[in-house]
DNA sequence: GTCTATATCGGGATAGAC
DNA sequence: GTCTATCCCGATATAGAC
């Protein structure tokens, strides 16, 4: 049977969603219009609403999926006895999944406040599931003696934020590979929460 | 002599620019209409251009004025001699300072990407200036002997994104008081850096 | 599944009266 | 300096033909 013309056979629908991860990442949000995203993926602006109901869910749908790749990712790793060696490989996942993502990872911080509430309830969930790893990894350390944190939470948050930030300044092919910055970064993590 | 009606001897310029970086923090510049800034001013929306060509030349503004403004109050600070304290200077002068003005300091991050390529240009200028002068606090410190950084320039990055983070999660009336808070930062940047 | 056409709305910016 | 009125444009979303 021929396909009714212009038909793309189920490809449309993930064009879409990468489009619109690119657009959203350079411009934010808010400037882009769903016309901009219909002529990148080289349909009319009508057939995007076959793939999402409006753009809100676009955007949510985006966040979510990235959101739930990352837990499951992270649930993936391996999980060491000692809390410094979980802690090395926190640090290096962190580092290693955000940069092969960097729009997802962008978007995921800075479209936040555009989400609907209900929305912005269930990203917020997923993100803190996230942030708690890191916490328990940090409790546990300093529970063995491991570790010397003030302050586990607060200490979850500076570290999550110095590794986030390798995305504001890693470019591919300058001059280091992720593998060496990601060994930097644990230099500087280790020491920060080490005990004596 | 009586002043035309509706005159505000020059109150409304400071309010749009009080408005407009309340509403771009809250929303985000483009999601943010001159319609709307004006209602909350208390004007109609052609008042607003008496006090900026366009909307676009209104952001740029704020985020200029903030630069400068954080340029010339680091530079009041006291500068010791030793690396070391002139490195807790710049930790809690940087959270004091952010903790202070957290929705220019939010638009200065979330807004970049929203100026046309001149503007960015100063901006990024401006801000080039600041990290430089903590790499060079760094560089300095690793010079004597005092810090043991595998490389200045990431570990400037990453000091500032791990400060700069305490604006996400930070609110007034919490737990801790700011003082406090940049103890625990100040404890953890001290070892990340420390030689031996 | 995609297209064309359109309803409806709100955006930035300006002109000219007061 | 502010107001009202308006120009012009582009936004989201939908209807109905193919």
């Amino acid at each position: 049977m021929a396909r009714t013309q212009g038909s793309h056979s189920g490809i449309t629908g993930p064009r879409v969603r990468e489009v619109a991860l690119k657009l959203f990442a350079q411009h934010g949000y808010a400037a882009v219009s769903m016309r901009q995203i219909a002529r990148e993926v080289g349909v009319q602006v009508g057939a995007i609403y076959n793939y999402t109901p409006d753009k809100q869910a676009l955007l949510f749908s985006l966040l979510e999926g990235h959101m739930e790749e990352l837990l499951a990712a992270w649930e993936a790793e391996p999980r060491p006895e000692a809390p410094q060696d979980r802690l090395e490989v926190f640090v290096r996942f962190h580092i290693r999944f955000n940069l092969a993502r960097p729009q997802a990872i962008f978007i995921s911080y800075m479209e936040l406040r555009n989400l609907e509430p209900a929305h912005f309830a269930v990203i917020e969930t997923l993100r803190k599931r996230y942030e708690a790893a890191l916490e328990e990894i940090l409790r546990d350390g300093q529970a063995t003696g491991a570790f010397s944190v003030p302050d586990t939470r607060l200490a979850s948050y500076a570290l999550i934020a110095m590794l986030t930030g390798v995305n504001t300044w890693y470019r591919e092919g300058g001059r280091l590979s992720i593998a060496e910055v990601a060994d930097i970064y644990w230099d500087m993590v280790r020491k920060a929460v080490a005990a004596g």
